[in-house]
DNA sequence: AGTGATAAGTGATCACCGATCAAATGGGAG
DNA sequence: CTCCCATTTGATCGGTGATCACTTATCACT
């Protein structure tokens, strides 16, 4: 029966190398039926290994989450730098920057979700927790050097530099995890939103 | 042993009243304990009935969330009214219809979360669902209404007020879900956060 | 009062979940 | 060929949402 993929995996399976193939039959699954509705019985048969092993690779089926989350963010903050490296601070980088951000979320709705949206678990998965939240502000943190540049080019409304970067990305994320949370709301058309949208927080935070 | 409280509750008993209770004792041990982390028997031994009986009163768990949501957003539909009656449209107006909303978020961030930004659930609670977003989609006709006075009155900058009016509640939710999902983020403080997002979100909005 | 229909509540149970365990398996060193 | 140890597994645990057949309490009507 299972047989033949479970040869296959046997081939190989050099421990680092099933430790990714769990990732990614999560991922897919993760995006196929949401976060949710995936148990560890799903992603150890899409991996191709009995339940239990998942186990020898993650302490629980929260870290799956977080690592996939962490990779998520490593993709965000290499985006971001990649957009503003060789730019000028100008009124269109800044709408560039949160272009970015807001096709980050759009593209990688679950990982976004794990990074943001995720009910605070009953239990306490504090250290996995840290994981995710250490790697939001890790990437806020790229976000907020971004913002300095405009900052310090004097372009923007008085206020502290932190004050208007959490404000702006608060922003950004409104809409993001709107569109992704409820997509059967009757919104706008989802360019013309967004674009408004982005040059509405310009005007907010840019000097006009 | 139980007795006493189930003698108490059989005095009464009412159907409808019961079902209040298990609403009351719903709310508290979500506020308590979290959301996902109180389960039916929780609520049933709160109640102080079995677990089952509480199918007699909802079809599903979800639908318990369900309608304290709808309570909660009734409640912001009353406050955004309130502070809006007999207000003339000015900047101050503006600013104190985006901070009623903010408050209400923090100070009911467990109905907040069900209404805005929980998980899409793996299985068709499609009707059960269905009523949360119409819960949402009314409060926000409400704000759009608002928003709709200040387009009248000629203080917003171009554009229609659908994109305005979506365009603001996403940059007061981005605000509202981040402090409630992410409460360990070195946050600058609250409420002068609070209140530069607002003025940026005024800046974005109203014409200067 | 006595009786039967009706509503309400309950214990037992189902399938599933995340997680853990002792036992089985299989490839490499001697 | 044999031993060894890491890897993998079937079985199982406690807990979850949901459903079932059964008991209990209430009440209208003869």
């Amino acid at each position: 029966m299972g047989m033949t993929v479970r040869s296959a995996r046997k081939a190989k399976g050099h421990g680092a190398e099933r430790r990714q193939e769990i990732l990614d039959a999560a991922l897919m699954l993760f995006a196929q039926r949401g976060i949710l509705a995936v148990s560890t019985r799903d992603i150890a048969a899409a991996t191709g290994i009995s339940q239990p092993a998942l186990y020898a690779y993650f302490r629980t089926r929260d870290e799956i989450t977080a690592v996939l989350c962490e990779q998520a963010f490593h993709d965000l903050r290499t985006r971001m730098l990649a957009a503003a490296d060789h730019q000028l601070p100008t009124r269109a980088s800044f709408m560039r920057m949160c272009q970015v951000y807001i096709d980050f979320g759009l593209q990688q709705p679950d990982a976004y979700r794990v990074a943001f949206m995720l009910e605070k678990g009953g239990s306490e998965p504090q250290e996995t927790k840290a994981r995710i939240i250490a790697a939001g502000v890790e990437s806020f943190e790229c976000f907020h050097g971004q913002v300095a540049r405009f900052v310090a080019a004097g372009m923007t409304r008085p206020g502290e530099a932190v004050l208007l970067s959490q404000s702006l990305w608060a922003g950004l994320h409104g809409l993001v995890s709107l569109l992704i949370a409820r997509p059967g709301f009757p919104w706008a058309d989802h360019q013309v939103l967004i674009s408004r949208h982005i040059a509405a927080l310009a005007d907010g935070v840019l000097l006009s």
